[in-house]
DNA sequence: ACTAAAAATTAGCCTAGACTAAACATTAAA
DNA sequence: TTTAATGTTTAGTCTAGGCTAATTTTTAGT
């Protein structure tokens, strides 16, 4: 008959990972001297608060956390560690696939997501090599190094940019797979050259040039989550 | 805030599919008028009898089993359905990684034994496409069509052989990656040529010769896990 | 400074899927 | 045919991770 676990240091569960990632990606849309809330964590990982302040207490008592009641939460180590593991998993596995079965961008997400929880060591070691140890998901995103450490360069985004300065698009944030694919039809992909030629007040639309040819307009939102790099200074991007 | 699951259809749970491939697998092994016994699906899931049946009430809720209380339990159409999809996940999973990334045939089942509950049908199809469309994995056990037909030759074991009779390595069954890497290790393959020299008496250990060379003294028990087509029939088999 | 709104926490409850201990059925053996 | 051994089910617990409702703390607006 079977055994109690009894103090065997349980390895985190599916859950745990999913709010030390999102806390992760929280933390550097909070500023410096704040956590992140409660509220936010709720509603990215769309459950109650009330859920969220009980996961917390748990994180916290495993040191994954530090856990300030009312003023919010913030990573350690050890959870940094994890979140890191996880998106790691996840941008090597949507590397692979877009790279040897054939996914588009907008598909991999959905599948990277609940993936990247059971991936063994291994497994996303040999993608990661059989697919020559990119630095770069589909996305433009980094992906970390095995120790959990990442590439932190900020990049413009398309809507703060000078007009009539050409870039290159190098990162697409956080988009839909909709909006991933409309991207796409456009010929708006990674590498493309774009010049913003204006942009509406008001947060309007931008009004930009894709290689050279075609005019789009482009929802402002939109240009928030494309970023970018000068158009001299590498004349593709990571792939 | 988040909404109650209401009456959704919820998707069948990690563990109804593990207990639904191994009922699967008892089957087999159970004779036609007897259905799987509770005692067995225990030790098999590692998990004590009184939570057996308790899932198996809830199974045979869902019309997933037949469940004859103290006569044991027998799978339905649509269980079986699920069943067969877990094993069709397994093996192209374990094919795709032996013919992929390099893995070995002992390490792939451990790998396969967790994400097999979550791959989507797209992926599967895409690794099974990419494959050539495969019928058997790197075992030589037949993969499942994605109706959930499966092909069900009975092959004879080496421990039932005629002494003399050349014959080829067709499938290895239930082998543990340490006893998969030892018949490796002796050169015994799938497609490998054997011929049965002796078999000691008392279940005594078989002596087999392996491709026309070496003479190797084989436990009665992996004698029964490794199954043979005559050496005539296929020259080399499925892989 | 005071109050209303927003955010966070507490308290109590629920379900899935485990567990143990005890009761009950079936089968095989004497 | 009775009994012992074996297998199965019932009854009652437990933990993870959700929930709602009520309460408390912090923040923002007058």
């Amino acid at each position: 008959m079977p055994r109690p676990s009894a103090t065997v240091k349980t390895a985190p569960s599916r859950a745990w990972e999913d709010y030390l990632k999102i806390i992760y990606k929280l933390e550097s849309l909070t500023p410096a001297n704040k956590g992140v809330q409660t509220k936010d964590l709720a509603e990215r990982l769309a459950v109650s608060k009330a859920s969220v302040t009980n996961m917390l207490k748990k994180l916290a008592e495993e040191a994954l956390i530090q856990h300030e009641p009312y003023y919010g939460v913030r990573l350690t180590d050890s959870g940094r560690k994890i979140a890191m593991k996880m998106i790691r998993n996840h941008r090597i596995l949507e590397s692979y696939l877009v790279a040897r079965l054939g996914y588009s961008w907008d598909e991999v997400d959905e599948e990277a997501e609940t993936l990247e929880h059971f991936l063994s060591d291994k497994l996303v070691d040999r993608m990661w090599n059989d697919l020559g140890q990119p630095t770069h998901d589909p996305h433009g995103s980094p992906i970390p190094d095995v120790d959990g450490h990442i590439e932190n360069k900020p990049l413009p985004a398309l809507s703060h940019l000078e007009h009539n300065t050409p870039v290159r698009v190098a990162r697409i944030k956080n988009r839909s797979p909709e909006e991933l694919r409309y991207l796409a039809s456009i010929g708006l992909h990674l590498g493309s050259r774009i010049v913003v030629k204006n942009q509406a007040p008001f947060n309007g639309p931008l009004l930009i040039e894709i290689d050279g040819a075609q005019l789009h307009a482009l929802d402002h939102r939109m240009g928030l989550a494309i970023h970018v790099t000068p158009a001299h200074e590498a004349d593709s991007p990571h792939v």
